[in-house]
DNA sequence: GCCGTTTTCGGCCCGACTGTTTTCAGTCG
């Protein structure tokens, strides 16, 4: 998007660096040689050894190809030993891989075809094979596409083979940070850049990003874009306009930037930032964002635009279309909660099960950085992998933190449990230790397949169990990887309002769950939010940035979030 | 294949449960 000049145009390759190997080229080559590896049933160490090596280098901003014929050391890098330098001299100086075109030669028809989408997993995309009968990527692609897989194989394999066949690929937020970062860099060093700030999905710290946005400033962009295409070796030029340019990065994410002027940078920004439903929202306040430009109207700022037309600076967070222009006009945005507001953390595991620091340990992490308290929830009996606290341990444990807060000063350790939720709907613990915590979170570990209406249930029923406060990880997905089970969330809120039970937004980069959605809606029903780490070390407490961001994005206040309350008030809270 | 090092090879997390099955391999944290 952005206000260009003239509608972008496809731009024919350039003849000259196509010569370079690209990142990705030279990534997708390894990868491929980790799937015919993989299914030679080769050591599967060795697999994810390349499969490591190829991620790794799709993270590169500077060109392989160009490190080869320098001849620099690419084992300094971390998953890079002698074989695969050696495989990467070979990609980069003859084109091709022995190894690799041998490997294709002796496999099967399937096999090949499969080894030319290198994030497929064969194993896996043969087992579809097998059992729909087919025995082409055509043919798996057609199959996709009218939901034959998600109903046949379910939805995780649909989605595998979704990712695995298209070309672009969405990247967690806490993924995409790194990246960009990189790219900001390169913008201001060997693009030379004058001014850079980040938009998109990214400033509006949307989980899960497929475009890197930026909007820029330099005096020559025409050199910024042929600079950029030379970003970790070659990186494809999608298409270009006077004013802005994007292009496929080997991380398979999209990069576009945006040229802007200074008197014009807060229009591009709010343009640049989004979403396409904030648009639609402030186009009926403003009118045409493209006319407003034209005008030549100064708009140094966003605020600065927001406020010629009566409104209220709006956080990116918000920018979603949910009322947020209509509430900005009102004077009634809501005042997200921040970082600085959290008191303690309601979700955090020891060594009691399958965390890596002491529970004293995890208590002077917390109080570090200033927390009031920590609920240490372990892992209960029934999660044997996690090292579930059985019932005597949970009791001994429970005396322990007695003693442990009798030497504390300004500072508690919260007695809790993350309690499995069994699949007929009852709780991992008895009633009489569960009434010993001070608080519990319980969540669902097993048996995601039960239907909707089963699986609601099945969470409902454990929340009329009187020592339920907090539900974990409330649809157990984990983003880009499992779609989570199915439950009528409309009905459990309602449930945990009338129970008075909570909910949580689980921080873990790859959960963020509740989604922003659910928890706008939850809170929307009176029903507050813990927002929680889940971190199984100290460090991990540092993951309540990425569940504040996504509390922002649900509009949460201070007043809506469990943990910005001091212990007494929560004590209060957690009384059924 | 990589890493670390106790320098020459063993560990790379793991163990119970699940299944319009695949009686093994995938899965849960």
């Amino acid at each position: 998007m952005g206000l260009g000049e003239e509608s972008e145009s496809r731009v024919e390759p350039e003849a000259s660096p196509a010569l370079v190997l690209s990142n990705a080229e030279i990534a997708d080559r390894l990868a491929s040689l980790a799937q015919l590896l993989s299914s030679q049933k080769e050591n599967p160490y060795k697999v994810r050894a390349y499969q490591r090596a190829a991620a790794r280098i799709r993270t590169f901003s500077e060109s392989l190809d160009e490190m080869v014929r320098h001849d620099a050391d690419l084992t300094r890098y971390e998953g890079i030993g002698e074989a695969i330098a050696s495989a990467i001299r070979e990609i980069v100086l003859t084109g091709t891989l022995g190894k690799l075109e041998k490997l294709r030669e002796s496999a099967t028809p399937e096999v090949f075809s499969i080894s030319q989408y290198p994030r497929l997993d064969p194993k896996r995309v043969l087992r579809i094979y097998k059992k729909l009968g087919i025995a082409s990527t055509e043919e798996l692609r057609r199959r996709l596409e009218n939901g034959e897989i998600d109903r046949m194989m379910g939805a995780r394999m649909a989605q595998h083979v979704r990712q695995g066949l298209t070309e672009t690929h969405a990247m967690l937020l806490y993924r995409a940070d790194d990246l960009r970062e990189a790219v900001e860099q390169y913008l201001l060093g060997p693009c030379g850049a004058r001014r850079v700030e980040v938009a998109g999905e990214c400033r509006r710290r949307v989980e899960v990003v497929e475009e890197l946005v930026f909007v820029v400033e330099t005096g020559d962009f025409p050199a910024m874009v042929s600079r950029l295409q030379r970003y970790g070796g070659r990186t494809p030029l999608l298409g270009a306009a006077k004013d802005h340019a994007s292009f496929a990065l080997s991380s398979g994410v999209i990069l576009r930037v945006q040229l802007a002027r200074p008197d014009a940078w807060g229009l591009q920004m709010v343009v640049c930032t989004g979403s396409k439903a904030h648009l639609k929202e402030l186009k009926r306040v403003t009118g045409s964002l493209r006319a407003l430009k034209a005008s030549g109207s100064n708009f140094p700022t966003e605020t600065a635009l927001y406020e010629k037309f009566g409104l209220a600076y709006i956080d990116p967070e918000l920018r979603e279309g949910y009322g947020e222009v209509a509430q900005a006009m009102g004077g009634t945005l809501p005042a997200l909660v921040t970082a600085g507001d959290i008191r303690g953390d309601l979700h955090a595991h020891s060594t009691s099960s399958d965390g890596s620091e002491s529970i004293e340990e995890m208590a002077l992490a917390a109080k570090a950085r200033g927390y009031e308290y920590i609920g240490i929830s372990d892992h209960s009996q029934s999660l044997k992998i996690a090292r579930g606290v059985s019932i005597d341990d949970l009791w001994a444990q429970i005396r322990r933190i007695d003693l442990l807060n009798g030497k504390m000063r300004g500072f508690r350790i919260l007695k809790s449990a993350e309690v499995d939720i069994l699949a007929d709907g009852s709780l991992d613990y008895p009633d009489d230790l569960l009434r010993e915590l001070d608080y519990t979170v319980c969540s669902i570990h097993s048996r995601f397949g039960l239907g909707e209406k089963a699986q609601t249930e099945r969470i409902m029923r454990a929340m009329d169990n009187p020592y339920f406060h907090i539900l974990g990880h409330a649809t157990g997905r984990l983003l880009l990887k499992r779609p989570g089970y199915s439950i009528d969330v409309d009905r459990i809120i309602g449930h945990a309002r009338q129970n008075g039970c909570f909910f949580e937004i689980n921080s873990s980069p790859d959960r963020l769950d509740l989604s922003a959605e659910n928890a706008r809606r939850a809170a929307a029903e009176g029903v507050k939010i813990a927002v929680s780490t889940d971190a199984h070390a100290g460090r991990e407490l540092d993951l309540i940035r990425c569940g504040i961001d996504q509390a922002r994005r649900a509009g949460l206040t201070k007043a809506t979030v469990l943990n910005c309350q001091p212990w007494e008030a929560l004590q209060r809270s957690f009384k059924r």
